[in-house]
DNA sequence: CATCATTTGTGCGTATGTATC
DNA sequence: AGATACATACGCACAAATGAT
């Protein structure tokens, strides 16, 4: 490919040897020059979707810069999500997945340890992965980890406790059937409000207390309600190992959804934290407001499906997941 | 920051001259092995938030490397977030800045062109920044900018139109007084329930008809209610200008709040879109669940102060905004 | 099946510029 | 002013993946 067929009609392209020092002048690195000048071509459309770019050594000769010099400027673009590059064949115009919801507030609510809440992933159509680095004593590969860790900073002040205080720590990863998504699950247990012997508790005890009850939620809120849910929504860039535990491209951020169980006095409880591919899935919320509600609208029960029927729902394509 | 989940190999830090050569044989980039053995430092505290890293000549000569190699290495952690450089300093650990909240689904709501809506936000402590790019005719700065453009696929899925539909686009920015944080806010507006003249509506039309009436709100909805509000939120990374004018460390996406008018039938009227630094902002929802309500209890009324009183609020430090 | 040209990935050495202390 | 540190940029070599022959 020799990208004879791009038409380049940008002030910016063709830099010439004497172009190139104006640029220089302009106090602007040759490299965001070229990020520019390509940016501008994709996000117009001079590159569509799925396209290739140029080869790095076309657009070398083109910008008249060396090959190091074009790596940087398409770095960039990976950055932003704009470009993806597949080693041996090219850099590519990448085609922006559609958005798929994940619905915040909707019941029923399920802690994730509860007997109801496989069945219900399972009928929204999600399976269950392999817990990474997680072996039971056989060496078999386990679904899900279990353990009493210290509590990083982050974990703590969700929690209201102190760096380092122990939690009970849940974690599993889950994809999503049809639409190949995965999503990494973590729960995280104050553990003073679950009945293991003290003063060492350990998972296996953890297991018998309280993952053989009906309930994990009514064992940890048993005369602590009413209690509250507080939901929230953020996001980071993902560290190298969450990006390939997640199948993420390269530029997509993660979201974090991050449910806080609260006793009626306000003292959290457990948080579960869902991470995401802030790439092609989004939150939505049940519960919205109206002006005014039809007579005997109870929304509890009907947003659910009002969403999903929505005509045209948004950039959302479809709900997948209640939390 | 969290980190708990992640789990760095010890034994691969620390490189000797011959353990370089076992890697190499393992056939994982150098400066990917280097990269996780920095990652693991910060993460387990041995940099602490603030504190530098050595210098790229010191940890080319540390891990028998070259610079090049190195500074690889250092541009994957600034992609994480983890790391910020500064040109002839140094290399330094980020302290994670507290995260606010912009509490969703509160009432009030006021559309952003609604006289309501700016004594609002200066109460929460927001000023107006001029528009970028944005000159009146005598080419003063101007704080705001409205015009007629065409919607791209984005913007038109949202608001179930084709693509290259016309739309009026509103858009603003605001810095927090307190905080220093900056926020975009661009608002949507599906044309045709706009009252201005066909058939070739301009921004100045708009104004009279519209801006001009007590409530744009009472305007675009006349007749359409009762209206619904749908707010997703998703996350993206920046381009390069986002980042410059909204103030934006490098390796941070922005969190991208919408929130959607429909009318009765669900039709979008209108979509206002809010982008914040998503390291420094997070979203909270107002109208929480509750197992049980306290007698008299009104969620519409309580929720804001209760979510605004709470002991320890999780992450977030205070709310800043309602939308 | 092997071979080959093309394309990106990794890594080195070097030089120069510029910001900071 | 000098030392230090990062930023930009070039040239080169070889490895590895891909796709066509």
């Amino acid at each position: 490919m020799t990208g004879s067929d791009y038409e380049p009609d940008i002030n910016e392209l063709d830099l010439s040897d004497e172009e190139r020092d104006r640029f220089a002048d302009a106090q602007r690195p040759l490299w965001e020059v070229i990020a520019a000048s390509l940016r501008a071509d994709i996000l117009e459309a001079r590159y569509t979707p799925g396209a290739p770019l140029p080869s790095e050594t076309a657009l070398s000769t083109r910008y008249s810069v060396s090959r190091p010099t074009v790596r940087d400027a398409v770095k960039a673009l990976v950055g932003e999500g704009l470009v993806s590059v597949v080693r041996g064949r090219g850099t590519f115009v990448r085609a922006v997945p559609d958005r798929h919801a994940i619905l915040l507030g909707a019941w029923p609510r399920h802690d994730i340890a509860d007997a109801e809440f496989i069945p219900t992933a399972h009928q929204w159509g999600w399976t269950q992965l392999a817990a990474p680095h997680a072996d039971d004593d056989e060496g078999r590969q386990v679904y899900s980890r279990s353990e009493f860790n210290a509590a990083n900073r982050d974990i703590a002040t969700t929690l209201g406790l102190r760096t380092g205080h122990t939690v009970f720590h849940r974690s599993s990863r889950w994809r999503h059937t049809t639409t190949g998504l995965i999503i990494g699950v973590n729960s995280y247990t104050v553990p003073e409000i679950i009945p293991v012997p003290a003063p060492k508790p350990n998972v296996a005890d953890a297991f018998v207390h309280a993952f053989t009850q009906p309930s994990f939620y009514d064992t940890i809120t048993s005369g602590r309600g009413p209690t509250t849910w507080e939901t929230t929504v953020t996001a980071r860039m993902p560290y190298a190992d969450e990006r390939e535990l997640m199948a993420l491209s390269v530029g997509s951020p993660i979201l974090i959804i991050r449910r806080i169980l609260a006793d009626k006095d306000g003292r959290p409880l457990e948080m579960t934290e869902i991470k995401a591919d802030a790439e092609r899935i989004e939150t939505a919320y049940a519960r919205e407001n109206h002006d005014t509600y039809p007579e005997g609208f109870d929304p509890d029960i009907h947003d659910i499906e009002q969403l999903a029927d929505r005509p045209d729902p948004a950039p959302t394509g479809r709900i997948l997941f209640l939390l």
